[in-house]
DNA sequence: AATGAATGAGGCTTCATTCAT
DNA sequence: GATGAATGAAGCCTCATTCAT
């Protein structure tokens, strides 16, 4: 792994734990297993990191979406998979999530984030789009303006669960429920 | 205004224009007019004030949305209101909005967000509630956990334009159509 | 004595002691016995003390001129007595005034330079006027511009020997009578 | 040109640009275009070139003083083309020549001032033998010395208005008019 | 000889916090 | 309660120097 790869992936784990406010840059450096200045070679400052991060994080719920959702399942049940995706990657990275949230609005990178969200909200549109066409949802949706509400939907109510609410499990199978009943009329799925 | 009031009052202002890493106390006593020793008088720390932030914005959020909904008016239309009432909330406050988010999620304060956002939630419960018993929408509703997902939906709708995004207006607009008609099949709206 | 005074001195001290170049900020911090964050409350940096530093130089310059100069002596020997004034200064101060060359040349504040050695042109040029009145130099003296050069010469002179030279005092000795010898043709001086 | 002279030429450079304090290796190297470790092969510290550049700048002085003075021209007119060149060298090269005092100032290498000057001072000296052999001068003069003043006196009045003054120019020509005049009655100059 | 990425000691600077008034 | 000059711990960041290539 080179050193910017290094530092990034240190960063996530030093953020997670301490928060963003507390990590020092020896800190990371550190974890990094690199020499303070090293640092400075590829990032300006502590929060400069944080588009690097969030890019890696969407990445990885990508990848976990993909994953979890069966190509010959039903529309309903994929987009089951879909939520159990994002409320599972949610409950893992909380802290991570938080913090992009904070690292990207406290800082002049907020502009990226749509950037990075894109091929998230690309998948979702052509998840979409297939199941239109097939006429498992209505007719009436504009897929790009609707991918964008339904993650908005799915990760806010996660956060709900994960981020501020301190019980858990079962509440998130409650909510999960919930979204996926709330998702199910919004689209008007035929199951 | 007494001095706890000044306080807050700096702070949302300096936070609005440094962000919350980069702003000093020194920078919100300055404001505020008072001096430095004084602030700890009030508060331990600068995050400290964020609570006190965040319900001053819940207030005015629910007030906004009160003020904008006509009793007389048919429920879609209300809802029609809701939205505008929160997108443009958002709109005027969306750097305080966004360091909320920011400086509830980097410290122990997360835990106070519910508590926060509770009278949000309960003036919608309510607001689904009477449509329920009505029959304006569909009786499979669950009040109190849709009450969450529709500010979810609503909120992060609204911040997906004004937060991220730079242009505004016309999207804006084709944006709470777009809410408003997810949310219509969602709650399965009689109009 | 104030903290801003104490700073003064003590900067005087250290940049004596280890030049410029290798004084750190805590060392002047210690000798003056404050608080090193105490510095940044009157110099924003290390260089900034030396415009500071040049005027008190320049305060002792005049006063080891007034002082070395008898009122009631000839013009000839009044000169003398200067130009001994000069000498000693620059000669218990060199590294001082090396440094404040130094100082003031790698910064911005050349420009103030002038300022600063105004009083001092301002003692020798009425110092020629008195001459010129009487008779005692030449009356084809522009007192305003012979006083810069008489200065300019006289320190130059002092330098070649303080600053630059290794040997000293009897080299002193012989430079002195050279510049005196110079200035009582320069200024035709009458004895 | 080979490397040496690349560093000195960069060093000279970056110095007028920046000032010696503010001055890194890494910019030399920058504008020399080599790599970093290779300035090390050559000068052990920033402050080690400043010799270097102070004996081209002296011999620039020279070879200025040797090109604007007439063979065949009386004494004076002569030494108003020696005020002439070296007004001219400071008046462009001002920033250097403050920096070579800054920089021999602040170091050790102040010692190698008075040889690199050697040359320039036996060269006024001869310049004032031949003078002095010829009747031109008084009889009283010891070359040797008066070089040393003559060179400090015209330096510092060029020092005055180039280095210090904001104005110039019509400054410039009354300063050399004075000087030259200090000097005709300082030298007891027959014309 | 030349390179330049990496190093890390150490000086700079900030700024939360104190406390005498 | 209110003040704000002073503090100094602590983290940032620079940049001279090294060394494997």
């Amino acid at each position: 792994m080179n050193k910017k790869e290094k530092i990034v992936q240190a960063a996530i784990e030093v953020f997670k734990e301490k928060g963003i406010e507390k990590t020092k840059i020896s800190d990371i450096v550190k974890l990094a297993n690199i020499a303070q200045g090293t640092f400075y070679l590829y990032f300006p400052s502590k929060l400069s990191v944080m588009p690097a991060i969030a890019e890696i994080m969407v990445e990885k719920t990508i990848t976990a979406v993909k994953n979890n959702v069966r190509e010959d399942e039903a529309f309903f049940i994929q987009m089951e998979q879909v939520v159990d995706a994002v409320f599972n990657i949610t409950s893992e990275y909380r802290e991570i999530l938080a913090l992009i949230y904070a690292g990207l609005a406290s800082t002049e990178h907020l502009k990226e984030w749509e950037t990075v969200y894109q091929p998230f909200y690309s998948w979702i549109s052509e998840f979409l789009t297939k199941a239109k066409n097939s006429g498992t949802i209505r007719d009436s949706i504009h897929v790009e303006r609707t991918s964008k509400l339904f993650i908005g939907l799915v990760e806010s109510a996660a956060e709900q669960i994960y981020l501020y609410d301190t019980k858990q499990d079962d509440q998130a199978n409650i909510q999960k429920a919930e979204v996926l009943d709330f998702l199910t009329h919004a689209l008007n799925v035929k199951k």
